[in-house]
DNA sequence: GCTAGAAATGCGACAAAGTCGCAATTAGGC
DNA sequence: GCCTAATTGCGACTTTGTCGCATTTCTAGC
């Protein structure tokens, strides 16, 4: 995977600025997390090294996935309505929010500058100095709201800054 | 507690429109709910329960709880940083967001009247139908910006529409 | 290349959160 | 008061996440 060794390049600068070590482990869930989807777990991870025929255990992940965060190579999300821990990629895409349909349980991911500002006005109001935010919507998406069957949407041309991210898991 | 028999009513009208029992443990939950402080996870619950010297099985909460968001009485949430599952009562309030602070853990409720607009309009530009929404910011409150000590804010008057809902748990 | 020391990993045990099936109990219409 | 379906309690189980410790593996210094 091409994007992979890139991602490595930003942990490993992370890393060093930090007095911590590239190890086999952590260059391993990088290119786990290249192997998964939009949105997975830590458990998702273990199974994506596990189909790579290599082994890492459930605590070493859950050592190391903070790390990725502090990197910026992913982003905890909570987009699907179970509370589970979630996460996406971070590195290189711009915040986005979250729709989640109740029915076919796609997550699109959208944003909007207006909402930014507004976030960002509304932090300014309290003297709250933001540090990230998540917004997720559930609803209905456009196909499940015209009884279509679920699905159709992909099909579609995508819309402004729409992404679909993930169907039913 | 005056609230509560208000709100069993309103779980009462929610139960027989479904063709469901009132019954004590229900009942006994939304007492529990009033009894509880802003934000509560099911554990919670059952310590309230307890407190009043009744028993209440883990899974029938579980079971319970579900029903109460149905009916409105619970919103479920995650306002503080750790994925767990979360409530606040959801009646008779309006909608609002969350201000979370990393350094003293305090949950800070506001709303803004532009944002919802912006959501409305951001859905509606998908073609989406929003059933409900959550917006939650992490970062640092006025005080802890200021490097005051935490817990300055709960001395000073309220600001607009921010309620300090929770001190760290 | 070798060594020492620190960092990282694997392991297993644990805690918390949540789910499930089943037998016993109870609400509520008659 | 009786009857039946809904509800509850129970306990066993799964999943998710954490922790301490012994072992392994980096890295720097030689």
């Amino acid at each position: 995977m091409k994007g992979s060794s890139a991602t490595v390049g930003q942990l490993e600068r992370f890393l060093r600025s930090r007095g911590l070590r590239l190890t086999r482990c952590r260059k391993l869930a990088v290119e786990a997390v290249e192997a998964c989807g939009a949105h997975f777990g830590i458990e998702d991870l273990k199974a994506a090294a596990r189909a790579k025929g290599l082994r890492v255990h459930r605590a070493t992940l859950y050592r190391t996935v903070p790390l990725l965060v502090e990197a910026g190579i992913l982003r905890k999300v909570s987009a699907s309505g179970g509370d589970r821990g979630e996460y996406e990629k971070g590195l290189g895409r711009g915040h986005h929010d979250h729709l989640l349909c109740l029915r076919c349980g796609r997550s699109i991911e959208v944003s909007s500058v207006a909402m930014e500002r507004e976030q960002a006005r509304l932090c300014a109001r309290h003297g709250f100095l933001a540090v990230d935010h998540q917004l997720r919507i559930r609803g209905y998406c456009a196909d499940c709201r015209s009884d279509g069957q679920p699905g159709d949407a992909a099909r579609r041309p995508g819309r402004e800054s729409a992404v679909i991210v993930a169907g039913r898991r």
